[in-house]
DNA sequence: GGACTAAGATGATCTTAGCAC
DNA sequence: GTGCTAAGATCATCTTAGTCC
């Protein structure tokens, strides 16, 4: 898959996650009010691609390293992101991915 | 620092590192002959930043995970094109970083 | 051969003005 | 409010034509 696509979906995963939407992701990236939620799409579907630049700030936006929005692979991504926490954060960040897991069971007990 | 400059000192490194003139990787980058040394220049320069998918591109003639060009810290690079290896992989990537330590130590066997 | 640069040609993104739900 | 698109304006890259070592 082109590196454009992979980064448009990322993006959209990463948005939605955050509950964003695309005009308010646009405004606290730094775009202007008036074309921040043009742009914004334009990128989500793979229109037009941003500069690194702009990749960057996205991925400051949204929490994750900009490695993460670049990466096709859902596992590879995850250890990408890990390893680029401090190791003194990755105890929370399991705590984290646990609770998700733990709310999983709970939704879906027989599993 | 900014991401285009990341990308461009780690393209020169990777470049440099598989022995190849700027104007061989454009070719192998599948830029026309007349103007590839002249645009692999200006990225390695951050005169200019090329698209993602010729960043994609590079990064296989370079022999080196996309996310590695895009990451500021060395080890933290390192972890990244590690953790994108099959694990099948990885013993070997551990041979070849010790045969460049102990080339080191030859050089400077005090330290 | 190899690295680099200026400047105009070209092709991309960005903005504006809209529509659909 | 939210997501999306077309098309012209704008600005980036790409190409050409060079220099320097």
């Amino acid at each position: 898959m082109k590196l454009e696509k992979v980064f448009a979906e990322r993006m959209r995963e990463a948005r939605e996650a955050e509950g964003l939407s695309q005009e308010a992701l646009g405004i606290l990236a730094g775009i202007d009010e008036a074309t921040a939620k043009v742009r914004i799409n334009q990128y989500e579907n793979a229109k037009h691609a941003p500069p690194l630049s702009m990749i960057n700030t996205i991925a400051s936006v949204l929490k994750r390293p900009v490695t993460w929005f670049l990466c096709e692979d859902d596992v590879k991504a995850l250890n990408l992101a890990i390893n680029q926490l401090s190791k003194s954060k990755r105890p929370e960040a399991l705590v984290r991915a646990i609770s998700v897991i733990e709310l999983d069971s709970k939704t879906q007990p027989e599993n």
